[in-house]
RNA sequence: GGCCCUAUCGUCUAGUCUGGUCUAGGACACCACGCUUUCAAUGUGGUAACCCGGGUUCGAAUCCCGGUGGGGCUACCA
């Protein structure tokens, strides 16, 4: 490499959520395509916090976005959290830098105090929307004299900055829209801060994208109109123009923007749903882009390998749960074992199934036994194929940590049974499972001598395993009879058939 | 109201730039069948879309124009 190359310009990308909220989807998914255009591109990805509104901001939701960032392994290299070059990264200590750039815009007289009060801009802007105008700012103050500012200002008015927008054709190029026009008349002199000290969010994104070095603004495209009023400022205050690209939106079922009103909106929420980060990571990436070919299933590092802005989609998406649900089920399908009876451990904990005893140690709270690891692994994999998202484990599993089962007598009955029928049956397997030896309860061994014995005897197998898997379930839906006397061992097993047995004598 | 974005199965989308290979492909969901003690998983098959109207062209999902629908913005929020 010659020395006199020039320095390629370094890719900077960032998301900038407000922390007023928490870490929404739609954050999440903009977060993920600014990680994935940086690290694609060898660039790096920041994440700054704009809690210039300290009113609505506050630091739990700091700490939950960056939580949720983690959780979902997006990744950023500069941020509150990690310090980097160009810090801070919370605009609330950033406002020196603000107070700078507004001095010199009121200075040089691109920016002026404007002395309109709420109710007066109000009142203008009906009246300019009833006669079909566009809502602009009429520039009452843009010229104001020495005596009319002391005049408001002994009324007592507390004054904003307002930036005097030049009457100009704004263009730029989209990464995602293509060519987009705008004229700033339609505009007008926008507020930039409320004082010295407090910037407006369209300022303070100006000051921060450029003292921060970042190259591509990559957003959400509601975004849009805010555009020309960034480029506006930009190029008043002589910073070089980024360039930007503006992703659609996703939509609730309704057609209408995603918020609370529509469910689940946080990362959070979808976590404690039990949605593995990873199928959350592959669903999200799919509304807006794809790879252009079949390929359904990405892992981050295919995806930092696939992605490409150019195959961005330029139309809204609407968030399809259903496969969402699909996706999360076949990620649990692949999931290791191990990996994924840690997972779900917390939900079977906190739904009070078990309870932790010590390091490696639970017991079964509604009878006191002690479990371990092993077993809940065997647990799970009863499920494994089975679950859709790890809170519905629970519900699914409950039979096995019962000291009763609770049901109604008709559902051991198959078919044209009669109730005798189903007793002889259940005798006739527990015949043999009593001969069983404990060590010898295993699924394989125990399917094999039941289906032995239903041939011999010709006892068939609906007639035979429908009211043994009722027997040791309760349910009507449920793994198959073999996989869950073996992990309720001999005892449990006989007790439950007895039991059984003794509901249809009733 | 004004400005802007957008438009392929119910949903996510491929195809649109470079018109014919598109009787429009894949996935989710749905339906049927197979496997099966139930559920699930799985296999096979199926239903289902180019927003509308003009134009250009031998030929339009694809190009042009006009509608319409949907969305966003229009703050001393971000």
């Amino acid at each position: 490499m010659g020395k006199n190359m020039p320095k390629k310009e370094e890719i900077r990308v960032r998301i900038a959520p407000s922390p007023s909220g928490y870490l929404h989807i739609g954050t999440a998914r903009t977060a993920l395509f600014n990680y994935l255009f940086a690290k694609s591109q060898g660039g790096k990805f920041v994440l700054r916090i704009e809690d210039t509104d300290l009113e609505r901001s506050d630091e739990k939701f700091t700490k939950e976005i960056i939580e949720s960032l983690h959780w979902l392994g997006i990744d950023y290299d500069e941020g509150p959290d990690i310090d980097g070059p160009y810090g801070p990264y919370r605009q609330s200590e950033r406002l020196e830098t603000y107070k700078k750039y507004l001095e010199q815009l009121l200075k040089e007289d691109k920016a002026y105090y404007c002395f309109c009060t709420e109710e007066e801009l109000e009142t203008e802007r009906e009246a300019m929307m009833k006669r079909g105008e566009p809502p602009v700012y009429s520039g009452r103050c843009a010229n104001l004299n020495e005596a009319e500012i002391k005049k408001f200002l002994d009324e007592g008015r507390k004054p904003v900055i307002r930036f005097r927008m030049p009457a100009k054709k704004i263009i730029f190029e989209d990464m995602i829209k293509g060519v987009l026009e705008f004229d700033t008349k339609l505009i007008g002199d926008i507020t930039i801060a409320k004082n010295l000290e407090t910037p407006l969010y369209n300022f303070a994104v100006v000051i921060d994208d450029e003292t921060m070095k970042i190259s591509h603004v990559i957003r959400g495209e509601d975004h849009i109109s805010n555009t020309p009023k960034q480029i506006a400022m930009i190029l008043a205050l002589g910073f070089p123009t980024p360039k930007y690209g503006h992703i659609p939106l996703t939509l609730a079922p309704d057609r209408t923007k995603l918020s609370k009103r529509h469910g689940a909106t946080a990362i959070a929420d979808y976590r404690a749903m039990g949605y593995l980060s990873e199928a959350l990571l592959n669903f999200i990436v799919f509304m807006g882009w794809n790879p252009k070919t079949d390929q359904e299933f990405f892992t981050k590092n295919e995806l930092i390998k696939h992605f490409s802005i150019a195959n961005m989609n330029k139309a809204a998406a609407i968030f399809n749960i259903e496969k969402l649900n699909w996706l999360n089920g076949q990620y649990i399908r692949k999931m290791d074992l191990s990996e994924l009876t840690e997972e779900c451990i917390p939900h079977l904990e906190k739904t009070n199934l078990i309870g932790r005893v010590g390091d490696g140690e639970w017991k079964i709270t509604a009878t006191d036994e002690p479990i371990i690891f092993d077993q809940l692994k065997k647990i799970i994999a009863l499920e494994q194929e089975r679950l859709v998202k790890l809170n519905d484990l629970s519900e699914l599993v409950s039979f096995l940590f019962k000291r009763e089962l609770t049901y109604d007598k008709q559902l051991l009955i198959w078919k044209k049974m009669t109730a005798q029928d189903v007793i002889n049956h259940l005798s006739e397997t527990e015949k043999i499972l009593a001969k069983t030896d404990k060590k010898d309860f295993e699924k394989e061994h125990l399917e094999e001598k039941i289906k032995k014995l239903i041939e011999e005897k010709k006892l068939g197998m609906g007639e035979t395993l429908w009211p043994l898997r009722v027997a040791l379930t309760g349910l009507k839906a449920s793994p198959p009879p073999f996989d869950v006397a073996e992990i309720l061992g001999k005892d449990k097993t006989l007790q439950r058939i007895a039991n059984a047995k003794s509901l249809l004598e009733a």
